[in-house]
DNA sequence: TTGTTAAACTAACAAGCGTTAGTTAGTTAA
DNA sequence: TTAACTAACTAACGCTTGTTAGTTTAACAA
């Protein structure tokens, strides 16, 4: 197995450069500026700006879909894959917010990618989708609109990548914990 | 009160545009092409493309400080308190999706009033956070943490922007209701 | 020692950027 | 009729963009 650490530097630096201003601010020059040395030696590593946000998302993205089968296919209650689905948010979240922050806002501009990147996105939302309404089927979870409460879960767990950073102090299982109950359970008491 | 039906129009194709592809990708060029008219032309109306998403995001910036000082001044008790602000925030999305995009998503573009806007949020976000610990104390709000509680609910209603247009039948009344709902009392029976 | 390779460099390119200057045509006010 | 104003235009500016070509330096293998 070769290691391409130098190359691997400049997708996390060009990462954490993306979730600050956006995959379109951000110049060759900012990057590197950032890993110390010149625009044009990036190109000893890596092919062009465009193919860097492909590594970025398309690997974060194959990420969701591989932990959402095992979920899928899992003998669980809805309400524990539901969990899961939360605990899976989690920990790929925590283990690169900067990547995550280009998978939410810079995804349009991907180009060739572009496609397949949506084929994924769309598969992810309707495997929750169907995991909604067999809950709802079994009576394990409430009777309201389907999308309502696929949007609300997503919404959240797609702004993790936002606020986990601020809690330096994180402990991925009691958010889990923590996280479940409310969007499971509501606020009230 | 004079028509600036001109400067407006401008304002609201570039406030689509930067939805679509962000502050940072979107040209002059691009702008003046889908108001038919020269890039050049655009500064009869406008003075410069930062002072277009300054005014797109500062305008909906203050309607949200004003909505939520009249929610935190008023009688209700802490869960109306919530659930009018999930009723401010679909009132003020529904009329202005894309705007909603560049306030989510460029305000670190904005130079010269990014730190009134960084202001305006953080006083935002305390307000919330007041109301939720106030629904604690009188036990009308469960007793988990409070971040979490203001994430998720903060999450779910800075997405709407994505979502409302989706929804071709949008009914604020019944939207109102049901994600009130799924906030407060959660997903399951 | 010599040859090879990896990874940096300088210099430059063509294209595109936001913006300005100056001009023109059509409408309104005196 | 003439003067002023509005809102479009063409042309161009200086700068920045992603990227390429060719060169240099240092480390290692033969």
């Amino acid at each position: 197995m070769k290691l391409e650490t130098r190359k691997e530097e400049i997708i996390q630096v060009a990462a954490a450069l993306f979730k600050e201003k956006g995959y379109s601010a951000v110049t060759m020059r900012d990057i590197a500026t950032d890993m110390g040395m010149k625009a044009a030696s990036l190109y000893n590593h890596i092919s062009s700006k465009q193919h860097i946000l492909k590594d970025i998302i398309i690997k974060l993205a194959e990420e969701f879909t591989n932990g959402l089968a095992k979920i899928k296919n899992s003998e669980a209650t809805s309400l524990e894959k539901m969990e899961a689905i939360v605990a899976l948010h989690i920990k790929i979240t925590s283990s690169n917010t900067d990547g995550m922050a280009s998978l939410n806002n810079d995804w349009m501009h991907l180009e060739e990618k572009l496609e397949y990147y949506l084929k994924l996105r769309s598969d992810y939302e309707n495997d929750v989708r169907v995991i909604i309404k067999e809950g709802i089927l079994k009576k394990e979870i409430a009777d309201v609109s389907v999308d309502v409460i696929l949007f609300s879960m997503l919404s959240t767990l797609r702004s993790l990548y936002l606020w986990i950073p601020k809690k330096d102090d994180l402990n991925p299982e009691k958010l889990t914990k923590d996280l479940s109950k409310v969007l499971i359970s509501g606020m009230d008491k």
